[in-house]
DNA sequence: CTGGTAAATGCAAGTCATCTGCATTCCAGA
DNA sequence: TCTGGAATGCAGATGACTTGCATTTACCAG
């Protein structure tokens, strides 16, 4: 796991617990975002139970730290991947079967400025996801 | 209201219902995409009740049949709007207060035929919604 | 290396948006 | 007007996520 990540776990005042250590071994090595039912499930097969709770509340913390990076497609449910050696990059979802992969591209900086030139928001952050038919679905 | 959306709804095999009617009523006039909860406030101020549950169904049958679009900003609540008669185009929320500004623009046509040729996804939609600060919360 | 303390955890129970089952009511075409 | 499928309301369920609280654990000071 990339020092980074726990030097800025120890910056916010967190600890570094085994079960958090699991936690995050398991999101690094992801390739793709996961939910907290996923985590809690690859967590208890890693042999290293974690409450869904716990999840829910870890996830939270990291994503307040700004570690993780919350990604909403349209189930109903938030994904988190980590945020270290990634670029930013946004999502396309299959309609049939729920795959989900990376799409490493951002049009959206130019936007940004025009954005807050025409509604005087300071732009925070923007989502951008895709959905469609994969080629084994449609 | 306007007659595309009877005309949709028939040839849907759906009915006009005094009840749906007034649920339509507002989702066309209101400016800005609601929600379940929120159209189900509006009708009973409105003295044309309507079951939190039929509301949720009606949402999704019209969304069902493409007549209303489903916003899914970042608060755990889909949103929706009428389609006809408005361009596609997108939303800014603010993180404070929450209020919701139209944005006329989306750059991604030219996007998504990238996207197709990169992943053999056929894109059937897109999500892009901008999150910040108003000027009264920043 | 040991003890104190704030952080982290697990369990139980609660929220909140949304959905399902079923009996009743209502349109729309014959 | 009659009638069958569509629509509705009510009750209760679901599923993701949160909160409260008592117990355990990591980390720092001594």
């Amino acid at each position: 796991m990339p020092d980074t990540i726990i030097e800025r776990l120890r910056a916010g005042g967190k600890k570094l617990t085994k079960a958090r250590k699991a936690l995050l071994e398991i999101l690094v090595q992801s390739a793709l975002p996961m939910t907290a039912a996923e985590l809690h499930v690859r967590l208890r097969n890693a042999k290293k139970p974690m409450d869904l709770v716990t999840v829910y509340r870890n996830l939270a913390m990291l994503h307040q730290l700004g570690l993780v990076t919350a990604v909403g497609l349209h189930d109903g449910q938030i994904r988190y991947e980590v945020r270290h050696g990634r670029a930013h990059h946004h999502h396309i979802q299959c309609r049939g079967c729920g795959k989900i992969v990376d799409l490493m591209l951002c049009p959206m900086k130019k936007l940004t400025s025009l954005i807050e030139a025409q509604t005087k928001f300071a732009v925070e952050s923007h989502t951008l996801e895709f959905f469609g038919w994969c080629p084994q679905c449609r």
